[in-house]
DNA sequence: TATACTAAGTGTACAATGAACACTAAGTAT
DNA sequence: ATACTTAGTGTTCATTGTACACTTAGTATA
């Protein structure tokens, strides 16, 4: 190693991810309860250490997966945070990620008797360790204001849904009431979505189209 | 330390400045030529080591100021850069901000004889060390998005200006002709403006008013 | 000192987009 | 057969964006 370099302190790297959900009509995060210390016994973000040889993107993909189960949704890292301060033993630096999953793609969950991984309401969340709260506030944040210029809600949706559905987890994300017809007619003019030819027979009362995503790709709306 | 922390590499984090200035109607950056291997007199982006008990931001501010000698400029946060293969030697994890500087806010620029600096078009520049091509088009990408969006670019411009050379200012970021009555009306709708009570009277034709910002905040315009 | 020159400064008409709003349709349940 | 529920559909009006040309207030110069 060059000795230029250990004139500098070498702060650990970590990875933690804000990983988004949707159920029970609230937007959910998961936490994971710390098993050591510092913060034994606090809820924190779901993260780890960089391991060698792997990028940051493939580190926040492999702590997606530990905890999820889960590949291949939508992920996109979200701000560095260094605050010397932020971890009381030693310097270390966390890159955040946030990423979203489908209810629906999570293999049983809350089945595994799992207790130390829950998902928490974003609205209304434990003490968190670290500086956790600050990143998962941003997260949110980023969320929502990029649901209202873009499409990244698809990465909520299953494979095939109404278009009421769709509204529903709009108005979710963004916390308010939509037009039905202003939304439905604006979300067809983007050439985003296909019909699947299937219709949704659940329910009394007239039955839906379900519809698909042309290409999972975020895209800008207006 | 703890021993957990040692199972894993501990990378070196940098920080890296995109620089950005307009002058001579061209959207600059500064690059800076190698000293040192790796890559020895290929010019980069400025940057160095993170130092200890020092913030990211102000890393990055004191690597604005060491180079430019300028301070409370704009600067935001840009991307973490973690490949491990970046750096040839070891193991070294960059976090890029990116600065606006008013080409009028530099001193002496160019005269003091600094050759391991220089101001380079955007669009023409050098090959540059590790991935620094990769992280200034990314800057320069999101400058561009955000003057379409925002106020931004308050942050290239003197304390006070003609409308014209703000509207220039713009079409050179966003590399397109703006109409001049509208972006008059857009700009003095925005509450962002304030006359100073002052005329340029420079060259032979009608004097401008002059105008500053009312505060250097950034701003979304739509 | 009149005239030419240059950039500053100003308004309107039309097009496109966004927002508000209520009824009919097609199933299931009783 | 009737009630019930969510799906599905268009139009009007307000707001915003876009295209476009002439007058004004200085300086330069003949």
């Amino acid at each position: 190693m060059n000795t230029k370099y250990e004139a500098y302190e070498q702060p650990g790297v970590t990875v933690d991810l804000a990983i988004f959900t949707v159920n029970d009509n609230k937007l959910k995060v998961m936490l994971a309860k710390r098993a050591d210390d510092p913060f034994k016994d606090f809820w924190s973000l779901p993260g780890g250490f960089i391991k060698q040889g792997e990028s940051l993107e493939e580190a926040a993909n492999r702590v997606l997966n530990e905890k999820t189960g889960v590949k291949n949704v939508y992920m996109e890292q979200l701000y560095t945070f260094g605050d010397p301060a932020r971890d009381p033993r030693s310097r270390v630096i966390t890159v955040a990620y946030f990423a979203l999953i489908p209810w629906a793609n999570l293999s049983q969950p809350e089945s595994e008797k799992v207790v130390d991984l829950v998902w928490s309401h974003v609205d209304k969340f434990p003490k968190l360790a670290f500086d956790h709260k600050v990143i998962l506030n941003y997260a949110v944040k980023r969320l929502r204001a990029k649901a209202s210029y873009s499409n990244i809600v698809y990465g909520l949706m299953p494979a095939q849904f109404r278009l009421s559905e769709l509204q529903t987890m709009y108005e979710i994300i963004i916390n308010d009431k939509l037009d039905k017809r202003n939304f439905r007619k604006r979300m067809l003019s983007t050439d985003l979505l296909q019909e699947t030819g299937e219709k949704d027979l659940t329910g009394a009362h007239r039955p839906a189209m379900l519809y698909q995503f042309k290409k999972k790709e975020i895209a800008f709306l207006d």
